[in-house]
DNA sequence: AACGGAGCCAACCGCGAAGTC
DNA sequence: TGACTTCGCGGTTGGCTCCGT
């Protein structure tokens, strides 16, 4: 069962708004403030979605909002927001007064993704591409991989990201790719719109210690290793394996951030990482094997890799 | 003048989170 | 506690305008 609709779509308006559906808005707010949108347009006198007038309000008819086109200023405070939390348009857009989601959000798709990659900068890692071909191109064997392992190990767990000035406001998400012979671990900054992970920067998960480009996380540590502990898909040895190996990541001067070895004990060298990403890939496959088998029709072409 | 493509932006959609009962 | 409602968000779409042919 799916959700019940707000309204009766086929009976309200949609469309542009005309000047005297915008009136009758700016005077039921005048007079009774902002409450429960569902009611405004019964108690306003209009034939629209309590959802559209509420998102007309706040995108269009708000008073303190700016309808002038971005300051230079402007921009680049977009871009650096951009750089550090990823396509979270209202964290951005409660950094720029005047300005909503909605507006950030169409100024950076229409003008200034194109503008960094007229420059030659992926305007997702925010990097020039010559050097994502570069990292790109020591994750060996990341295109000849099953596809099922750039996106099967996100980890729905939410990490406190940067937010230099407030720390609650932001969250991002990290992933973890296992290669040939290391795992790799990922922060997200946004995703394609095929379903194609795209991946802000990289930190490695190698034993030795690295210093990495990566948008700046807070200030709190994190634990690498916590993302694999929870995979039930991972065997168990291996998990014992990965739990002897730690690494604490932490916020450096500059933007980026030091990952660095914790533990006493880092018994995993390549042939052991290398072992245990075989394992994990196998344990993939024989799942899928079983799958397969269990429900032939429904899997039938699905998952042809 | 007519047409088509690109650029732009307001509006919509669907989902998850938060709030309420 | 769980069902239901409302809100807020990010992604996407529709349609208008501009510009080149």
């Amino acid at each position: 069962m799916g959700r019940p609709p707000c309204c009766d779509k086929s009976n309200v308006k949609r469309g542009p708004w005309t000047d005297e559906e915008d009136a009758k808005i700016l005077a039921y707010v005048a007079s009774h403030g902002i409450g429960n949108w569902t009611l405004v347009p019964q108690k306003a006198g209009l034939n629209r979605c309590g959802k559209s007038c509420r998102l007309r309000w706040t995108n269009y008819l708000r008073p303190d909002l700016k309808h002038d086109t971005f300051t230079p200023e402007e921009e680049e405070c977009i871009l650096e927001l951009h750089k550090t939390v990823g396509s979270r348009w209202s964290l951005i857009a409660k950094r720029l007064p005047g300005r909503t989601d909605n507006d950030v959000k169409n100024y950076w798709n229409t003008k200034l993704k194109k503008k960094l990659m007229k420059m030659g900068i992926d305007p997702v890692t925010h990097k020039p591409f010559s050097q994502l071909y570069t990292e790109y191109g020591k994750i060996s064997g990341f295109t000849n991989m099953n596809p099922f392992l750039h996106t099967c190990t996100r980890k729905e767990e939410p990490f406190d990201l940067m937010s230099r000035n407030d720390p609650t406001d932001s969250m991002a998400y990290r992933f973890q790719v296992v290669s040939n012979n290391q795992s790799h671990y990922y922060n997200e900054a946004s995703s394609s719109s095929n379903g194609v992970m795209l991946f802000g920067s990289a930190s490695s998960g190698s034993c030795e210690s690295s210093q990495v480009g990566i948008v700046p996380c807070s200030s709190s540590p994190f634990e690498c290793n916590e993302y694999i502990l929870g995979d039930p898909l991972f065997p168990n040895d291996n998990m014992d394996q990965m739990q002897e190996c730690k690494y604490m990541g932490t916020l450096s001067n500059s933007d980026s951030i030091t990952v660095q070895e914790t533990g006493t004990s880092c018994s995993r060298g390549g042939g052991a990482t290398s072992s245990a990403a075989e394992s994990f890939v196998d344990t993939i496959l024989a799942y899928d094997d079983e799958m397969q088998l269990q429900f032939p029709n429904n899997l039938d072409g699905i998952y042809d890799y």
